[in-house]
DNA sequence: TCATCTATGTGCAAATAGCACCTAGATGAT
DNA sequence: ATCATCTAGGTGCTATTTGCACATAGATGA
């Protein structure tokens, strides 16, 4: 354990997650598209742009009994085809809603980031080259 | 303790904050435009648009010394003012560098976030109407 | 028989971040 | 003079998110 000499805010460890409980929406985007189980969905997560950041099991897992904990999915154990028994979830109506307000939430994520963009550049381009002059220490 | 009855993935406790770690952003380029000291930085977190959730003070405080610690700011009090002393901070050059490191994770948070709207409009431009159809309980 | 793939899960720890609360100087009103 | 309030910085605690290590177990093929 402590795996780095740094503790607290700014050590970087553990979650590498930008956006919070962001799989979650995913897993219903793709649950939207049709029942899956959890090591499907593991998998189509890539169409997803986390490139060198791909989704831990584990996370899914726990997302989808949370899900379904809230009435957002349903499982059911399918048998017979190949390979082990596979948790079946499908969306349920209540689910379906909460996709479009994890929507509406995500689309405010993007316009508070879009304000810091903003900011950034507009500030950027009025103080360019000044970087010698600011920041010496 | 235990103030609502869930527990767990999607309990909603505590952290509000969509993007992780985001307010640090936010302070270097506050910074960037000038030195400040906390309270004054509480205030103008205000021009990113996070609406209906206002910074926490102890957060805020945190992170600066934290940025300190990393070398990313300075810091001196300033007395003599009007009211009681502020601990002044200061970018640095390695901040400078820090907040532009910070601008490239952010625009990779940005694709992933409209990677993920891309998925969802294409798909209920495919599938417009069929909620009747999916999601039965 | 054994490695490997599929599939689901538990235990643990680190990091983020909000809430309640504390300290203390300055300022102004009664 | 006393008290409330504003400014300013801070501590302690806790919930939540999330990744890593690891466990379990059926199926499949060498």
């Amino acid at each position: 354990m402590l795996r780095r000499g740094r503790r607290g805010y700014g050590a970087q460890g553990g979650c590498r997650r930008r956006i919070r409980r962001f799989l979650e929406p995913c897993l219903l985007l793709l649950l939207h598209a049709g029942e899956s189980h959890g090591y499907e969905l593991l998998e189509n997560l890539d169409s997803f742009g986390f490139r060198g950041n791909p989704a831990d099991s584990s996370t899914i897992y726990r997302i989808l009994r949370s899900l379904e904990e809230r009435g957002f999915v349903t499982s059911e154990w399918s048998e017979g085809d190949s390979g082990p028994a596979r948790r079946v979830y499908t969306l349920t109506k209540e689910g379906n809603i909460y996709l479009d307000t994890w929507v509406v939430d995500l689309e405010e994520t993007d316009r508070i980031l879009h304000s810091f963009f903003r900011e950034y550049h507009s500030h950027m381009k009025t103080h360019h080259g000044n970087d010698d002059e600011k920041g010496k220490e």
